[in-house]
DNA sequence: GATAGGAGCTGAACCGGTTTAGTGAATACA
DNA sequence: TGTATTCACTAAACCGGTTCAGCTCCTATC
């Protein structure tokens, strides 16, 4: 049937210590033996069961990723299937696996966690939507399991991050927008109850504040469509309505951008609109949607292999920084309307 | 530490074996004796170990999906995010994971399955995106793991399917073009190498078949943005050019209303077009897309279940067809023009 | 030339479950 | 009343690895 390291010993004819020493290059065998066990592993096609090298070493030799989003919400983000994706590319190059949970109802997340914790499926955790003052650092450290986080956490966290200098793409897009003369640029926010809504907000005040601009055109939504048609019929209705508006991710920029079309706005002629993401779907649009582009696939990647390094050796794993988003200039932004603009009536 | 199966026994004052045995419901202990381990049990906080019961038992509490897709455009794919969150919502309530795998490279799908296989990770496979003449079922015979599929496939196959009556959904589109005094109705293909590629077509041929037309407006493209587009612009150079065009996706009827509008022409004036897939951001399109909205969530659920089911009785589990997708009515379709139409030239 | 030390290897315990063979007592049957 | 059967349970083997303790034999040391 499957070839054991007991096969391998037998026709090797040594112990099955020494077959595990050899295959794992641990000393205890002579060169001479290693090799020739070695080649008797080739031979009959032996690959370790992972169950029993993980009953005896206690590892999974797998990740974990919770993923704790309204079902309904997932299918929106772009960014999850191509991260993972790069988790994959990294995990590949090792004897490791990812296995996924969704937690769907409001509280499942940390049973969630715990459950593949106490069912020892998996041998650390990547944490992505790292939420304000995440409980899950603390649950990490009680779960005594390590993790990374995608961005750095606001409250203490002695797990790496792997982060991106969010400013700079948000800073790109206002910029790009003050070249074009505009003055009134508003922000659509994501939820603030996550790290990257709350650095996205940061840096669009920061970089209305370094131009001596007042970052008060400011509407809270949460990343989703009608979110975002509702802070933007929010910033419209305001006597100093915003001639542009930077969201924090594409979905909204796109709901906004279709809510002031339907009142009559010409974009970019009376309002332009910069999402965040590079959506596939966003060059499509009407008109094609000027975007952020970040890298999904190299966040999978960097962080499964931050994963990797820190159970290869805990002690002094750093954190990695990650190029920032590309601005994607397309039609959704223009200059700036000649005429004064009037808030719109609510319909 | 973590109290094992030896605890139980010892604080229950009975052997492994019979704590095995209550645990499992299996008979061999008294009522009475059973009652006290289970309580025992209870009160020590004992979980079983996977890795030591899968070791004994050979099987990894384990489901497998494996995504072949170029990571690029698994972003642009509502579908999966919802259906592994179906996925879950069975799994979660019983000890089973899921455990993902992305195929980017080309040849690595079969590589992907077999490492899992060989790894002793997984008890079966969920198979997506089925193919014509789907190498992966002599896999899975060879590889002796039960597995089901999203789709009947086309050659024989051993596993239990979950199917929705695509045709339906398209026939649904195509009387609703018709309705509105279409008659020449193209169809933009998803790549045909699929099962669901192919379904789609057949069930658009079929339903302008019965209406006594004939469907020889066909392009050929891969359920991408770029092949969209192409596929549109083929069609509209014709010189029978459609006044509607029907899309086996959002994503291509997307990429095909924005290529038609570039060019000149009104949606839904000149040219109606229907999605399929119902991606949260085609509500937000100018106009919004007339799609057909599937339930992903479902898929995943009814087919995990049915794995499970497999899994509990590997004879006698049968297909599961789901309720037809609905079609969605909004903006992009409209009256047939009243002025007969012109080829479009080339740009 | 006795001795310490280390290299190279073996045998067995161990991880935490499942399962089989076997045992003693109670029960059924002739 | 003696025998067969069933029930409830235990001890031990087993799954396939890792790892520890211990045993040889060879070499270096004084």
């Amino acid at each position: 049937m499957t070839v054991t390291i007991n096969d391998v010993a037998q026709a090797a004819g040594v112990s099955k210590g020494a077959v595990s020493y050899a295959l794992n290059g641990q000393p205890g065998v002579s060169q001479e033996t290693r090799d020739r066990i070695l080649r008797v592993a080739k031979e009959l096609g032996w690959t370790p069961n992972l169950r029993a090298k993980g009953l005896s070493s206690s590892k999974a030799y797998a990740l974990g990723l919770v993923v704790a989003r309204d079902p309904l919400l997932l299918g929106t983000d772009p960014f999850f299937p191509a991260f993972i994706a790069g988790i994959e590319t990294a995990l590949a190059e090792h004897e490791y696996a990812l296995v996924l949970s969704v937690a769907t109802a409001p509280g499942a997340e940390e049973r969630c966690y715990r459950k593949l914790v106490d069912n020892g499926r998996v041998d650390g955790f990547i944490l992505t939507d790292v939420r304000h003052d995440d409980s899950r650092i603390a649950l990490m450290l009680e779960l005594k399991l390590p993790a990374v986080t995608l961005n750095r956490p606001d409250a203490a966290s002695p797990f790496p991050a792997v982060s991106v200098e969010e400013s700079e793409g948000i800073v790109a897009a206002v910029e790009h927008l003050m070249e074009l003369g505009h003055s009134r640029i508003a922000h659509v926010g994501g939820a603030q109850e996550y790290i990257h809504g709350r650095s996205r907000r940061q840096a669009w005040e920061d970089a209305l504040r370094g131009a001596g601009l007042r970052p008060d055109l400011f509407a809270a939504a949460d990343f989703t469509a009608a979110g975002g048609v509702a802070a933007t019929a929010d910033l419209l209705r305001r006597p100093d309505r915003p001639t542009a508006i930077v969201y924090a991710n594409d979905l909204m920029a796109t709901a906004g951008q279709s809510y002031a079309q339907s009142m009559g706005l010409s974009v970019p002629g009376d309002l332009s609109i910069t999402g965040y993401d590079n959506a596939e779907f966003t060059k499509y649009l009407n008109p094609p949607l000027t975007t952020l582009a970040t890298d999904p696939m190299l966040w999978g990647r960097a962080s499964a292999q931050l994963m990797l390094n820190q159970l290869a050796a805990p002690r002094g794993v750093e954190d990695i920084t990650l190029p920032s988003p590309r601005l994607i200039v397309r039609a959704s932004t223009g200059p700036v309307p000649a005429t004064p603009t009037e808030p719109l009536r609510s319909s």
